[in-house]
RNA sequence: GGCUAGGUGGCAGAGUGGUUAUGCAGCGGCCUGCAAAGCCGCGGACAUCGGUUCGAUUCCGUUCCUAGCCUCCA
């Protein structure tokens, strides 16, 4: 069995290979650094550490994350707030990776910025005027996209309909509406390097361009991103790179995750329903955030809402449930492989529905036995298929436990319980059920078991 | 308007040309002092209209609906 992706250039599921054996490199079009990321901001993330996580298990994998430090959306940050730009990004760079951390994500092998790759951008562009695909205006270089027969084939429109039906205004010194800037002028106050054309910045797209040939080649095999960023961002990539490169393949597979929305609507600033993950991780545990997002296969859209958390943490429940108790030898979890069917599952396109019911499989086969050396083996394997995606990552004890911030501590519901079976073998039943209403009305459920009393915060 | 992706049981969400998704919820049973957790079993679905087929939820086309993109955006 290989591993299969949805390719968006050819538009089907294709088996993978990477072009150099044994070796694959991966691009993923990581934050811009003017605030906090939103739970939008963290599918992609999430998705694709997942991918890189599944692609180690086979390859030596290359996975570059870049960072867009440099960005009119920070240059406004920094003239609202007064602060300077390295500053703002500093800050938010580490906010996010804190933020992603708290969902599981591993870091990238690279993290590379916008602003150290400044020289490589002014050289890519000189090659583009050399080739003709670019030309200057009014202080501006312009990508020609008239001059490339080919764009447009990422996102599957057809330029000439485009320019028809533009309705956008349109820079007075454009070509084409469609042509992107790749280098523009910089006021004195705004961030700028001196380039041939002067002092200015680059365009948006041409870091990602420079930054992925300068960590991992002119032909990558993985390219990533949000559905929303394949027009115009990775087309023009694709264009840029195709020509600088003189028609060399630049990703080998492009691979787009779906839109994620907030109670059935798009989430944006204008509706005030931004979640940031920020804000989230402080009342629910990563794992839940997790899970809630591979929930729903990558390419498929995803809704938000308080039912997506319910659901979520009621899932892992199950998981951690069918865990809870069982002592396993380390020897033996150290060696446990998940399961086939759940890997195959998530080598097939990132089908993580199919591999979380795989897991429940496992739960309940796990619940079934009474056999102690095969349910150790059964929960080393639920744990060892947790590990690849990221999931069931903490103590089970400290899950059922709950957040430290509970309104009642262990040690309280330790001694109601410790009343509640002295009751219970006086036969009181009366006086032990009262404990336990009060138990469940602030929010502690109990279960009673041959080995004595559990309680979990719900 | 154009492009792309979808419309699956009460909800979430996979998948398949003829046979169980899975989780939650519901119903019945087992277990329990009673619960909870767990186990067993049950019901309930493939938007619409046509076509292909021995047979379609699955393939093809129509209609309706939804989302995203077409402008900064994961």
């Amino acid at each position: 069995m290989s591993i299969y992706l949805h390719d968006t250039l050819r538009g089907e599921k294709i088996e993978f290979e990477p072009l150099k054996a044994g070796e694959v490199t991966m691009y993923l079009c990581g934050p811009t650094v003017y605030n906090y990321a939103h739970i939008g901001n963290a599918r992609p993330a999430v998705i694709f550490d997942l991918l890189a996580r599944l692609l180690r298990r086979r390859y030596k994998l290359t996975f570059a994350r870049n960072i867009t430090d440099v960005d009119d959306k920070i240059n406004q940050a920094s003239i609202e707030t007064g602060k300077p730009i390295g500053e703002i990004s500093e800050r938010f760079i580490k906010a996010y990776n804190d933020d992603m951390a708290a969902l599981g994500v591993l870091p990238p092998d690279i993290e590379p910025r916008a602003t150290q790759h400044v020289d490589e951008m002014i050289e890519m562009i000189v090659k583009l005027l050399d080739k003709g695909c670019a030309y200057k205006a009014e202080g501006h270089v312009l990508f020609d996209v008239l001059a490339d027969p080919g764009y447009g084939k990422l996102s599957k429109r057809d330029i000439r309909e485009m320019i028809a039906g533009a309705r956008v205004e349109v820079a007075p010194y454009k070509k084409a509406p469609q042509d992107f800037v790749l280098w523009k002028p910089s006021t004195p106050e705004l961030p700028g390097w001196e380039s041939p054309w002067g002092r200015g910045r680059p365009g948006w797209h041409i870091e990602c361009s420079a930054m992925s040939v300068a960590h991992l080649g002119r032909t990558i095999d993985i390219h990533a991103g949000g559905q929303d960023l394949v027009f115009p961002h990775h087309e023009n990539e694709l264009a840029q790179s195709t020509c600088i490169h003189d028609g060399e393949p630049f990703a080998r597979f492009w691979v787009h995750n779906g839109f994620l929305s907030i109670d059935s609507t798009k989430m944006s600033k204008s509706l005030g329903n931004v979640l940031l993950v920020h804000d989230l991780i402080k009342t629910i545990r990563g794992e839940v955030i997790r899970l809630a997002l591979l929930s729903a296969h990558y390419r498929q859209p995803l809704d938000w809402s308080d039912e997506t958390l319910d659901d979520a943490h009621r899932k892992l429940d199950r998981l951690y449930g069918a865990v809870r108790g069982i002592d396993i030898d380390d020897a033996v979890r150290s060696s446990a492989r998940p399961p086939a069917t759940f890997v195959e599952a998530l080598e097939d396109d990132l089908n993580t529905p199919r591999a979380l019911a795989g897991m429940f499989d496992r739960a309940r086969a796990l619940n079934k036995t009474e056999d102690p050396v095969e349910r150790q083996k059964l929960a080393a394997e639920l744990l060892a298929a947790g590990d690849l995606v990221g999931l069931m990552q903490s103590d089970p004890e400290e899950w059922f436990a709950g957040p430290d911030e509970g309104d009642m501590d262990a040690a309280e519901i330790e001694s109601l319980l410790a009343q509640r079976e002295r009751a219970r073998s006086n036969g009181d039943y009366a006086a032990a059920d009262k404990i336990r209403d009060n138990l469940a009305d602030r929010g502690i459920t109990i279960e009673d078991g041959s080995s004595g009393t559990r309680w979990r915060r719900s």
